[in-house]
DNA sequence: AATGAATGAGAGTTCATTCAT
DNA sequence: AATGAATGAACTCTCATTCAT
């Protein structure tokens, strides 16, 4: 009996990511998703209870992804407040470029219900961000009314643009012009 | 012969803003939209070519509306560079707000394709927007590098807050959050 | 309050032959029909009964046409039995050029009761060649064990090429052929 | 992983050629057909492309048989003219005693279209009954204007018969009537 | 573990027929 | 008599899921 072959699961997830990106869900048969990953499509069902989970665990990987290696950079304890912010959003901008495919699959994503997996890391994503306006606030760089606002508004403004922006973005231009929009916005004069 | 009633258009888009901010769009079944509706299966294809067609058609209809109540809005022409941008704020919160459904709809629209009849409505909506700042920026009231990015942020910050942020927000509180960050951000000193 | 006017069921029945030699009945409308009549849907149903009434009244019609038109020539009493054969299969190859759309139609049509309108009329036209077979035995001119099969070949024969014969077949010379071979197969000698 | 079964495809087809013959094409439900096979509605479009190939399909193979076993009889070299006239004429008639549904089915096909695929056979029996008449034509045992039209002739009688004709027809007779007819229709003396 | 043939619930869509006007 | 908007039964076909191999 050979193990569950975590690097199979890895082949299926980016082919995933890759259809569901082109089509809606509806649209992309599990079948075409089998068999441009190489696998039978039994195989799947290995690895996934069905579609959706299929679906959602593409998601939760990415999240996961994106909130380890800016958890990592965070940890710093040295990083100005405006450099924290200016980290946050090139994080995002990075990841959006590195992989639009699945940040154009997030467009779709509902909200099934608070307890799945995918949101837990979504609300991870939050809080990080939350944490640091809020720290900046403590710590008087900033002043902010509604952190709980700000710390969505990143991914929001992101995704806005490269859903319904200009063709071709250059991805430190945007981050900067959030960044800059962002710290003005809430900075202390505020 | 009945005459063809313009009424029973808008009671199925009504019935199908409902259904399909219930549940994602593969999971809603025509003959659940035609049955809550009250009209027969076959009553909805004489009014929609298809099933995407009275989805994208909801979500003209709706963007239309929302288009046509600022574009009136902002037709004043004495209106101040901060008001403007308030106005749109809270425009956009509002039909957010009155038409929750229909909003949580709109967070599920893919980009179709650059000629779908959607789309333009999006653009038009982004491009009344643009034009505000622009304005501002010409009469020295704000300065903006990039009006095509902040164009989408707003819809995009209110997007995430309605989808992702706390619970009962309230609207005004909402709009004068965004409106201040915006005007703030992109304010004269910036 | 009008009449039924006749002249709108001849429109509806020639539109029909033309749609239904063209395609097979499941794959014509009746939407079709009646919009290339120019009359309204409704309308077809005041006419008739439905879909397959007018379908086989659509064959009725024409076979109808076929008998009375044979039955006339072959009154004539001094008609000698290779003139009355050459007679028969002249109409009916004649009758198959004026109409092929409503020959080809036939070829469709099932044996759906003994008591259907339209078998009438095809048995009248069987019997009307069997009467001149055995009229032919009767007088000697001819030898045919079985003229209840031989009232039917002709039909069939023409059917045959009409369908599947070569392309563009000169009415006169199928005719010759078809009379010729029968005439000689049947004669005296048999 | 289950094989894929050869003999399935043929239940299919026999049970499809069961129900066609009993009702036309468009009052057969493809659920039928695969409830009566004993296989899932699904199974039935791995098979065949849709409908309509289902019944070509089916029409295809019974054409298919008839001309295989047709090509084996007039291969024997010592046959006569006569013979072989009488061995098609017995084949055909046989194939339609022998799969009367098969028969019935074929008469309510039409000409689709010169290249698809049943047609194709259609005309290989066609143009094996056209070689026999023109071989006998240069071998001086005949006398035919036009082996183009005699090649379909036989199908178009026996079909009439069998469509038209007296109810219990006894095969050898019908065989025999039409054979003699034709032989001397196209005979030397012609 | 891996497969893909088999399945059948369920979907979208059509269209013959009805009936208010 | 004439119409065509409205209807919903019935259709074909799809595709997520299962399971024998």
């Amino acid at each position: 009996m050979r193990l569950r072959d975590e690097n199979k699961r890895k082949v299926i997830v980016q082919t995933a990511i890759r259809l569901f990106s082109e089509q809606p869900f509806h649209k992309v048969r599990l079948d075409d998703v089998a068999a441009a990953a190489g696998v039978g499509k039994g195989t799947v069902y290995i690895y996934f209870k069905n579609k959706e989970d299929l679906y959602y665990s593409m998601i939760y990987d990415g999240l996961a992804e994106l909130v380890k290696r800016l958890a990592v950079q965070l940890k710093e304890p040295q990083t100005s407040f405006e450099d924290r912010i200016r980290i946050i959003v090139w994080a995002i901008v990075e990841f959006s470029v590195d992989h639009p495919q699945l940040f154009e699959v997030m467009r779709t994503v509902g909200v099934p219900d608070a307890t799945s997996a995918w949101d837990q890391k979504r609300q991870e994503l939050a809080h990080l961000v939350e944490d640091v306006v809020r720290q900046g606030i403590a710590t008087g760089q900033c002043a902010d009314a509604h952190p709980d606002f700000t710390s969505v508004y990143i991914t929001g403004m992101v995704r806005a643009v490269m859903l319904y922006g200009p063709k071709a973005v250059e991805p430190k231009v945007l981050s900067d012009h959030i960044s800059s929009l962002l710290l003005r916005g809430i900075g202390r004069s505020g």
